[in-house]
Formats: C-alpha cells, structure tokens, sequence
DNA sequence: GTCGGTTGAGACAAGAGTGTCTCGTGTTCT
DNA sequence: AGAACACGAGACACTCTTGTCTCAACCGAC
C-alpha cells in the first residue's frame, strides 16, 4: 500500500491557493527590469515576506529555474500541434510568431539571460521540446521548397529569434502596435529566409 | 596660478605600455564568457594583481565602462564612411554587416548586456554616433525604393541586430563558416526587409 | 474558544566581493 | 650603485547577499 497522499516528500510549497504563482509573477517582473535584484527585493515585490519567500523557494538557483521552466513550458504550450500543423510552411511560421510574441513579452527576464542549464535534465529536455519542432518546421520549409535551403537550419532558428526580439523590442519602444507588428514580423522573416530570394553571392 | 600641468590630477594609469590594453583584452574575454566574474579573476586572466588591476581602473563600473567605450567606438569606426555611402543601400548593408559581424564577435559581452547608461554622456554621444548612420541608412533605403517603407526604422534596425547574431551564434555554433554566413545574412536581411517583398496582410 | 498552520519581521552566521593600503621585490634610468 | 617607479602579494575593513532560525501575530477549522 503507497503511502498516504497527504505524506508530501519533498518541503513542498504550504499552501495551495496562489502564492506561488504571485511570487512567481512579481519575480518575473522584478528580474526581468533588474537580474540582479535580491530575494529582498522579489520578496517586496510579492508583497511577502523573505522567510516566505524561502519558504517557497528554498534557494535563489530555485526561483530563477521555476522562472525558467515556466517560460520553457509555455512556449511548448504555445507551440501546439494545431499551431505547427498548418497546411504551409507560411501559415505555420505566422502561427508560430503570434503565438511565440506574447510569451517572449511576459518572460522578458530570459532574452537576456544565459542559456538554460543543460545539465538539468527537466530544463534540457523542455528546450528539447521547444526547439525540435520549429527546427523540424524549418526543414519542412525547406524540402517543401518554401524556405531557402541554403541557410542552415540552426541559422534560420536564430533569425527567427532574432525577428522576434525585433517585434518585442518595437512594441516596447511604442514603434508599432502589437497587431501590426506580427504582419511586419512575417513579413520580414519569411522574406528573408524564403525561396525565391535575391540570388546569394557564391562567396563575398 | 593654476597649479603646474604635471601633477596629474585623476590617478592615471602608471605605464604608457600595453598594460592598459591587455588587461582590457583579458577583460573582455573573461566577462564574454562570465560576466559575474569577479575582479580577482579578470587580474588573473590578465596576467596582472589585483592591485595593479584596480591601479588602471579604480572601480568595476570603471572597467566595464571602458569596455563598452571601446566597443562603441570600435562600432562607430567600423561604421566609416566609405562603408556607410556605397551607392546601393544594398552594398551599404553589404559592408555595414561584414563591417560589424567582427566587432559583435570580438564584444561577445555586450551582446546580452543591458543597455549603455544614457546618463552618462560619452556614452549616448557613441551610442548615437552608431545607431544614427544605421537608422539614417535604413530610411534612405526606404525612400529609396529598395526597403520596404512600412517597416518603422527602429523595427528594421531591430532585424539587423537580430540578423547579425543570428550569424554570429550560427559561426560560433560551427554551423556555418565566417564567409559563409556573410552573403547568408546579407540575403536574410535584404530579403526581409527589401522591397518587392511578398504583401503584408493589413492586419492580422 | 482553541488548535494547527501560515505568515511577516527580524536576528544571525557565513561567505563573497570590493576597494584601500602596505610592504618587499624587481626593473630601469641615471 | 642609487633613486624612482611599477609590480605582486596579501592583509584589511566594509558592504551586501544568502540561507537559517526564532518568535509573535494572525486566521480558519473544529
């Protein structure tokens, strides 16, 4: 007979209403203005104390990777089947950008950040499942003739990054607004790495 | 009587050798790989105490700072004008791309640094002295007929930046060699952000 | 009312980094 | 050789952050 379900194992979080998720919230935001900002700070932010915020985050390590997960899991969350499955690669790619700008807008804190430990084997294995299905769309571009496939694939990925930090940074600066950024993001993404671009010079 | 011009009033770097310099070279390195590096470690990796470290640059921001004078100015001088007038904004793009690649690739720090402090006037002064040529570039390019003019300046100079590290994460990821990310990304962004694209939907 | 559980406030030790300073050494110029 | 100078090593005080712990107050359930 397993042990009782009320027997948590690991400290587990006390409560079950949302404080972790405000936390979770509020140090989002706070890392995201200021990376360096302490466990004070986040905990204020919180409106919670430190010891509680210890409490829920029994280490700093601990909060930025809860931060980490989340955002990898909602960009998996974002990249639904019904997101990638689109008829052509265009559709798809103008899917993937709507559904990938909001969430790169709430996770702010991680443009910057160094990349993802990938000695944890939960944060490899998320950035795994983000990555491998805009990579393999990428592909499919490319032996469908959509895509030029003379750019690499990893190449074509950090264009598509590169893109969508564009559009965030526009949207942030007031430049555009959010719904005529997506368009102009398209646009210049499957311009730029489309087939039937501007010839490449064999080697400048 | 003003006091006599050979008693230096800031304390100023001892040596007219290449100290200065190679410490900078260290720093660069180290803090492109670590930015939280601490000092003890630039002066290691400099080849130099910490005393003699903090001898050249009294403080951390000092250092930093300098870097990113340095880089900024590097910037603006890659950014001369027989680069920037080349008949065809393309060949301008062209240059400015193969121009900049090295010195992002040398600056690998600053590429997911915060921002330059507008407060401080040197500074802005070369941040400016960057961003302005791009800009002005880019909407010559557009009145010009060979940029696409729905595209805000800011926005397109965002895609350039986004393009450059694409390849610059491409070259280092041994994706793609040096001359061969050059006409990639020269056709990623003329392609994204020229003329003659395909329609932007009106509003998605 | 009382009890169990959660909370905020704050004390606490430990560690790391910063910036200053001194001292003994080595080099160079004279 | 002697003077001047820059150096490395290291001690030092100081600050800041982290993570732990205690305690009194509070709240809901019974």
């Amino acid at each position: 007979m397993p042990p009782p379900a009320d027997i948590t194992v690991s400290p587990a979080p006390p409560a079950a209403d949302g404080t972790e998720e405000r936390i979770l919230d509020a140090a989002i935001r706070v890392l995201g203005e200021t990376p360096e900002a302490s466990m004070q700070e986040v905990a204020t932010a919180s409106g919670v104390g430190r010891a509680t915020l210890y409490r829920y985050f029994s280490t700093r390590d601990d909060l930025v990777r809860a931060i980490r997960l989340r955002a990898l899991r909602d960009c998996r969350e974002a990249l639904a089947p019904d997101v990638l499955e689109r008829g052509s690669t265009r559709e798809a790619l103008e899917a993937v950008i709507g559904a990938l700008l909001p969430v790169l807008d709430r996770y702010r804190v991680l443009i910057d950040a160094p990349l993802p430990d990938r000695s944890d084997p939960e944060q490899r294995a998320l950035v795994e499942a983000v990555e491998r299905p805009l990579l393999d769309l990428i592909r499919r571009g490319q032996d469908g003739g959509e895509l030029d496939p003379r750019f690499p694939a990893g190449f074509a990925f950090g264009v598509l990054g590169g893109v969508l930090r564009a559009a965030r940074a526009a949207i942030a600066a007031g430049e555009v607004s959010p719904e005529r950024a997506h368009p102009l993001a398209v646009r210049a993404l499957l311009a730029g790495l489309g087939a039937n671009g501007p010839e490449v010079p064999p080697c400048s």
